[in-house]
DNA sequence: CTGAAAGCGCTTACAG
DNA sequence: CTGAAAGCGCTTACAG
């Protein structure tokens, strides 16, 4: 059933028909409610590629999906598309996700030259990321999930990367910590960059100093958690206060602990950033974990509303959100042994 | 840039033009050559939509996201859409995600009726499931990722799941275990039947009871594999296997038996199902797991030609296929404690 | 080997 | 309040 023959059935014009589908004015309210009912009874749809040629509107956002490299294919861009999607759907908008392997800017170009959507959203911005510059120059609508140094002038939704490391090292401080490693994200990334900022700013705002060898960073899996923690744990003096940018490099920070037969809250305070994985609570971790919370998927919804906002032009200015987050206590963190005893 | 004016610039017909382009025979070697280096240069890309129009193809693939659920939104479905998005931009197709949220039906009904899509792909077939029918029934073509039981007669891929469990089941019983539980994945899917079939399988072959209660079904989460596996060990006698339908389940019945005063490899064998999940390599968790192994992103690869040989019209007999699995020994499996000692 | 023309199924000024 | 008609940018029989 298509526009042609639903208006022959109803003996009116295509013109009539598709403007009491679309909700325009002008249309008596009889012949709405006869349209209305007509279509519901044969279930029409409108044809969207045609409906996509005429109005010059995609209905679509796309976002270029890395399926090689494990950086961003992981479970946190996932609870991010979730949310895009969700949001996305509601708006009547559809997902169009395009693969790239080391090509992403040619996929860009692709998208933004078939007009196959009306705004992107790009993922994980590094602390240089020439995309940005490239989406803009070719004219593609973007909303950045992330942001890069300074004060963007595109549009954007982030968390306060800094205020995370810097209120979860101080939560360390003020329990008694002195030595406080981290066990970043990759450093080229630029949230990475912020919460290590925000880690050297608690310290150095104690008085105690932030040994840039304490902070290690790599892609958050648990098998780097391990491997970073164990590194820290077994300096001397011994950290017995460790950040995770992320729950899973947390997993394997806990098992480089138990590996050397200490235990976690007791021997070592752990404090993540908790991006709310659905599969991976903080809560039933072997102590439950003290964490700084906000759930990524909050963040592809917004995302998706930015979009929205850009497709119907509204000033970048408008399109710029921080997002806020929780700091969670519970028994990862605790007063250092050295100091627990002398108490 | 449209073929209109880049036809004009060429001096040449928008049917030659479009027929060059397409690597359509009947265009002299020469103009062909012009055309293309033309198109490169000036970046031409047919509009998308335009081109759906004409066609009535929709050069995409379409796939419904459950948002609300997390029974599927989980690490295993994302690595499944990493496969099947990488192999479908291979073939020059776009992925179109669908959010849906208890409203499954209606997604399909929509891409069908809208025209989006040229094919579909559905994920975690239950054991009755209406979706099969209803995609049959509304005329959009489907490749299961997945089987319902008996001989399917629609396009599938899928792995032997009675057979991974049914040979780690054998495993366990050749090294001596009596007693021997499974953490199986949800009970109303049909991944999850099989594997509790091969499990039984295995241990009736050996003479064993397969009592029922020992087969435990739900989510597969690191919560659920924590609470399933601490309710197996907390039996008298205590299983000295068990089973796990995956990594992420394994994790927590890790966990469990740490939680007993129990290891993992001597004290408790461990097999799991491995979807090659990138962020939790069984290799590096203490002890490595020993698995049965298939990369559920083959899968999706292999679901994305499926759909290609489906929307191509090859038929479906053809367009069936089971992906093989390796059983990987590692150190978390043993001979039983008290066989050992005797031995 | 090339081109004029119809058609895909919508939307939207424009006229009445 | 309604309709005839043009147009979105392609593809593809068909004719030459």
């Amino acid at each position: 059933m298509n526009l042609r023959e639903l208006s022959a059935h109803l003996g009116l014009s295509q013109t009539t028909v598709s403007r009491a589908l679309n909700g325009y004015p002008d249309v008596a309210l009889e012949t709405r409610r006869r349209v209305a009912e007509a279509a519901e009874r044969f279930g029409y749809r409108p044809n969207a590629s045609a409906r996509r040629l005429a109005t010059g509107r995609a209905h679509a956002l796309g976002v270029a999906f890395p399926v090689d490299q494990n950086l961003l294919l992981d479970p946190h861009y996932i609870e991010f598309i979730a949310g895009l999607a969700g949001r996305a759907g509601e708006a009547g908008l559809d997902l169009m996700v395009s693969a790239t392997r080391r090509n992403e800017s040619e996929v860009y170009r692709r998208l933004a030259r078939t007009r196959g959507i009306d705004a992107t959203i790009l993922s994980g911005p590094m602390i240089e990321d020439g995309r940005i510059d490239l989406l803009r120059s070719i004219g593609l609508p973007f909303v950045v999930h992330g942001r890069t140094g300074g004060v963007p002038d595109y549009a954007f939704l982030d968390i306060d990367n800094r205020a995370t490391f810097r209120q979860a090292a101080q939560l360390l401080v003020d329990l008694g910590h002195r030595v406080i490693g981290a066990v970043n994200g990759d450093p080229v990334m630029a949230f990475a960059y912020e919460r290590r900022l925000g880690w050297e700013e608690a310290l150095t705002a104690s008085g105690l100093t932030a040994d840039p060898t304490l902070c290690l960073g790599g892609p958050m899996t648990e098998e780097n958690g391990y491997r970073f923690a164990r590194q820290l744990l077994e300096r001397s003096p011994r950290p017995t206060g460790i950040l995770c940018a992320s729950v899973l490099s947390a997993l394997g920070a806990y098992r480089a602990v138990r590996d050397l037969g200490l235990r976690v809250g007791r021997d070592v305070s752990i404090v993540a950033h908790d991006d709310g994985l659905p599969f991976i609570p903080p809560e039933t971790m072997d102590p439950p974990m003290t964490v700084t919370r906000s759930p990524i998927r909050i963040g592809g919804e917004r995302a998706a509303e930015l979009a929205l906002g850009l497709i119907a032009g509204r000033p970048v200015s408008e399109l710029q959100q921080v997002l806020p987050f929780d700091l969670i206590y519970r028994a990862s963190t605790a007063a250092p042994r050295s100091l627990a005893r002398t108490v």
